[in-house]
Order: structure tokens, then sequence, then C-alpha cells
DNA sequence: TTCATGGTTCGAGGGTAATCGAACCATCAT
DNA sequence: ATGATGGTTCGATTACCCTCGAACCATGAA
């Protein structure tokens, strides 16, 4: 009668809003303590870490102690995936009843999502760098250009610089506030520490958001492959010039 | 405090086990009776129908009423989605824990999602037609080139036969077995909905599970554009040759 | 050692909701 | 009409689990 696995078990771990709230909070991709969830999730210490033991036992986080800290994280990228398709159903059904604080706006703009950048800005790096030939979808997977690898290379990002794991290296995440792709993966991982690191962009404390410098933002744009001109598309899908 | 909308709603109606098996049930598009998610579920009429009150009332499935008939379908595509990236993370975390039924390698090879193809052949038909650059993805979406066009003409699908709906018409949805993207939206639906029709697939009862025709998977095969590379290339992907 | 801090474990209380029996309503067939 | 079938509503029971107070364990500091 059961067709997969118990879906139920993760779905019910998420449906508690305790636990969804300490998720949420997990989604920026740091690993907070169990007291700092505790208190972002408005429970005790007691009651979230019952709600930790629960999740961590279902694997939607994972556990580094250090000292007498004990810090969680995301259990994983496809864990953070799922979060957002929910966010995605939650936003349209009961999208009407739950007003927008003012802090919306920026977290449409540019968040972070696990830990890679995610929003507008998320999506526009992603269309730009695919309509630019950086990145080509195969089918089975995304794959960087010898065009993209050159233009990685200009903000200082190299092959032998992305720490190598099971991980796909590029892979898309479907997100919450646009419906449309952006770049996750490990490349995606890495340029949001890039960027973070350069100083184009920086984080709202206690929040997902990520805020653009004024010349951050344009030190991106310039970066980015311009926009195609909105006539003829990609058939003929050259890398621009400029970026060789 | 909270971020976006309530996820935890969603995923509190997701996480009875009645109406999960409810849901995935639903998951081939079809409209069920109130009466066969039932006893496909598992429990009585009354406990059935209030679950699907509650169901209907989060959204997460559509209410269409003939006669003494109460049908039930899934509330939308980014329901299924939702569900099928639940799927993705409940077999990853008890993948190892739940035993593998006999069903489950025809589950695997051919499945509908929605109402589109999924399993290996769903990600074979849209790896085919990317790399045979019937479909291109253009960062914002998924078009159909002309070539797409003139192939899907000679399969009798054609654009003014597809229903015109505020939905995308192509679209990829994340497969829970394999991992990786398949073809979605109207299109996919609609090529569904053909190959049915040509009676290349016939499905099976009661069951989300599409079997093809010996003669059925041939006449797919040769409509399909052929592997691009020579061999089984798992690990060097291969840059098509036109981006470079 | 002694104290303070961060986390977990235990037990009890309380509320939500899943479940089913029984009754009720609507539709179709005879 | 009368009966049969498909669904929903109501009420009561039951079980689960969320929550927190209190106690307990581990680490780090004085």
């Amino acid at each position: 009668m059961k067709d997969g696995p118990d879906i139920s078990r993760v779905a019910a771990l998420v449906g508690d809003p305790a636990r969804s709230n300490m998720l949420l909070a997990l989604m920026d991709g740091r690993a907070l303590t169990a007291g700092e969830l505790a208190s972002l999730s408005g429970v005790t210490k007691q009651t979230a870490s019952s709600h930790l033991a629960r999740l961590l036992d279902g694997g939607l986080v994972a556990r580094e102690v250090q000292g007498r800290h004990h810090y969680y994280r995301l259990g994983g990228a496809d864990v953070a995936l799922a979060l957002e398709t929910l966010l995605c159903v939650s936003e349209r059904r009961n999208g009407s009843r739950t007003r927008t604080g003012p802090r919306d706006p920026d977290l449409r703009r540019a968040r972070i999502c696990y830990d890679h950048l995610a929003g507008e800005l998320g999506v526009l790096v992603y269309d730009r760098m695919i309509s630019g030939g950086l990145i080509v979808d195969e089918g089975s997977k995304l794959t960087v250009t010898p065009a993209g690898w050159a233009a990685l290379d200009r903000i200082d990002i190299r092959p032998d610089e992305i720490p190598a794991s099971r991980r796909p290296l590029c892979r898309t995440c479907l997100d919450w506030s646009m419906r449309r792709h952006h770049l996750a993966g490990r490349l995606g991982g890495q340029i949001l520490k890039t960027i973070l690191l350069k100083g184009w962009v920086r984080r709202v404390p206690d929040s997902r958001i990520i805020r653009f410098s004024s010349s951050g933002e344009r030190a991106l744009m310039a970066w980015l492959p311009p926009q195609p001109s909105p006539g003829r598309n990609s058939s003929g899908g050259r890398v621009p010039g400029r970026a060789g």
C-alpha cells in the first residue's frame, strides 16, 4: 500500500510550529546553538531540546558538539529545498491571510537559502549565467562552460578551490518568493561565500536577509553577462564577446 | 519573528499518515472519490471525510462534485512538487529502513507525477529533449524551439491544441527516485496524454505506475533525438558543441 | 573544589486531533 | 414512494505529543 518512504514522518516533523521555526531559522545555512534556537522559536530549553532530538533522529538537522555548545545545522541541501517548496505552497494557499511585514521586501530581494543566494537577485544571477552561456543545462545536470570558468576566475573562483564532495557542483533550487530557479550546489555556495568575502553584500543579523552595498551591486552587475536583447533567443546562444 | 507564510500548517496536513496516503494516491493526477480515498488510506469514510475537509480547507486538494460522487484531486502542480521533494527527503533519511517492495522497480522506471511522466523514462525524455535542442532553458523559463515544435508535431502535439491556462507551458519537476529534473507544465501533461492515447503506455490500475509496451518504448525512442555522446558517459560531462 | 552556564532527561499536566459508531442528508435506481 | 449507495455531521473516546517545572549531566571559569 505504501508507495515510497514514509513521507508523513518528515512532514509531521515540519508540522509543528516550534520545529518549523527552528528549521526556517537554519535556512541561512549557519549552525545555531540549542539555546538560540529555543529563543528563536519561542519555547523553553527543555522543549527545544526535545524537538531538536526528534529533528536529529529524522535527519532534518545535523549536530556538531563544540565544548558545551551544541550546534545544529540543516540536515542537507535537500532539506532546504523541501522547506522552500513548502514555503511555495504555503505562500499560495494562505498568502493573502499572511500580513507582510516590513522586512518582507528585503527578504524577497536577496536572502540566503541554505548556503547560496536566493530571492530576486539570486534568480537574476542564475538567469544571466544561463543566458550568458556561463552555465548550461545538459538535461542530466548543469555544467560550467569554459567561458563560465573564465568569468568565475575573474572573481577568484577556481575549480580547485571549490571543496570536493559528493554534492553536485551545480544544482537548481526552486525559489519560494519568485517561483523560479536559482543556482545552488557547491558552486552556488562558493559564489555567495565569495561575494560576502569581497564585501559586495553583508548579512542582516539574525535573519536570512542579505543586503547589497551600492558598490557591491554595481560590481555584481558588471561581472554578470548583460541581459540578452529581447528579440532573438537562445538558438544562436553565443557567449558574449566581452566574457572571453 | 515569522519569516514567511505558516509553513507548519501545510506540513502538518501532510504529516498525518492517512492524509499523506491520500495525497500520494492523488499524485497520479486523477480525481478519486472520497470512498476510494478512504479505502486507499485505510480509514473509515467518516475519518476520511474529516481529513478531506481539512485538506480542502488548506488548499492541498480541490473538490469537484458530480452527482452523489465527490471527486478530489490534487490542489495544484506546486502541491505535487512539494510532495515529490518530501519524498526525496524521506527517501534519503529513512530509505535504508524502508524495505523496497516488488513494485518499486516499476515505480522507478516510469510513473505519473501529477499529470506528467516521471521516473527513469521521464528523466530520459527530458534529457533527450534538452540535448536534442527541442527545448532550451533560458534561465527564466523553458521554451520550445522551432525544431521542438516540429518534433512535437510528428506526434500530433500542436501549440493550438494545448489548453491555455496561467500554468506555464514548460516547467521542470524534481524527480523523487532520480533526483533529477523531468518535464512538467502543460507540455509535460500533453505529452503524457498523447502517449497514453497512442497506446505507447498503459496505466497499472490503482497505482502511479505506467508500463510501456515494447512497441511503445520503441516508438518513443524513435521519436526522441538520439543520445548525443557515443558511449555512456557518466562523469566526464561533455559540453554540447554549440556552447563554447 | 565550587560555582555558573549550556543541554538533556524525567515526569506530570493539558490540549489537540485522530478515530469510529450512529445518525443524517443527497442522489440514483426500482 | 422505497430502498440502496455515497458523503457528511455529531459526539464520545482515546491516544498522542507539546509544554514546562524540576532534577541531572557536562563543560568551563574562579
